[in-house]
DNA sequence: GTCTATAGGCAGATAGAC
DNA sequence: GTCTATCTGCCTATAGAC
């Protein structure tokens, strides 16, 4: 892939939406400044302007790499993994992977913060929770169908429920410092919906 | 009570905390201003520093006041209620009154905030989930033994992903602006744990 | 208790040189 | 692409009059 010579690291888009994302994860969207991300990346803020016209239009970048990257984690795990219970396993993994780096999920911090957030990060937002139910779905009613899993009610209602739950556990367990609380909400979160026959 | 002529209305540190209390549930503690809550309230900030010295003691009041009402309305439903899945119930309703008003729960916004918060604000924020942990796992390893609730693992375990599983409800609800999604993660939450005849 | 006035810092953003 | 310099605005906070 010949590049010319202007650029011999990573795109710097691609590395200020690094820095900016690993921000926004842990201290949330409006509590960091392009100073902290220039200073870190030992450029000025006048060069971000350069890249990213404004602090909202480097959030709706970085929401949509963000989900991007997500969406090919779950084709992913639909591709590696068959079983439908562990499909879910690995979903509840993708979340705990972030937690693992101190970070919240993205998306997660930007709805506590959705009321002060820009019209074209609002949307980008509900567009990650969209398509994570849309999977989510597909897989428990799939799941279902084949006998792998058990729940009442439908599809949608089950993978609102599963996301709500895990955000919430990403939530909590981050301030305790206690990745065990994640993991023990996660699980029992998911095992009402393993058809096993050691339910009853 | 005999009060003197110097405040009619409610007290103003009150009045204060009620306005601080709904923007920091409604956009987060660190994107209100001693500013916003001044001007709600008709008067300064120098006025806002007489009542509280700066806005981490604000914070701080805030908490531990939502706190200790938020147990009140524990003892209140212990003391209404009697059946353990009732119960549940109305604890998941204290969360849906908040999301009513279109606010977080508090400490769930500040669990989002967490890592930008002063230290005894973050101190605060644990207490409140402690507390409701602790007032949870009673309810619920009572409700077990009385043969009315049924769930494996830990009073403990259980409570924690009942209080994530609400928190991330309402975390996901309110940028939809749908209060039907809080309903029916909540009710999915809780059901799986009545010892109804119906439950196979 | 509340005010005016103001300090001192940081925010996001832009103009224009290199 | 990146810089220096600068603007305007908002932030928390304080001094001191009333």
């Amino acid at each position: 892939m010949v590049r010319g010579r202007q650029q011999r690291r990573a795109d710097t888009p691609a590395r200020i939406l690094d820095v900016a994302e690993r921000l926004a994860q842990r201290q949330g969207y409006n509590s960091f400044s392009y100073a902290d991300v220039a200073t870190e990346l030992q450029i000025t803020t006048a060069s971000l302007h350069y890249h990213f016209t404004g602090k909202a239009e480097l959030g709706r970048a970085m929401i949509r790499r963000y989900t991007e990257r997500f969406l090919e984690a779950l084709a992913d795990i639909e591709a590696r993994v068959s079983a439908a219970s562990a499909r879910l396993a690995a979903y509840a993994d993708l979340y705990a992977g972030v937690l693992r780096e101190q970070r919240l999920c993205l998306c997660g911090m930007l709805a506590a913060e959705y009321q002060t957030l820009p019209e074209g990060m609002r949307e980008a937002v509900l567009g990650f929770f969209d398509a994570n139910e849309a999977w989510l779905s597909r897989i428990l009613e799939d799941g279902r169908a084949a006998g792998q899993l058990r729940f009442t009610g439908s599809p949608q209602d089950a993978a609102r429920m599963i996301v709500a739950g895990l955000e919430g556990a990403m939530l909590l367990a981050r301030p305790y410092g206690d990745a065990t609380r994640f993991q023990s909400a996660a699980q029992q979160l998911l095992q009402g919906l393993s058809a096993g026959p050691a339910t009853e």
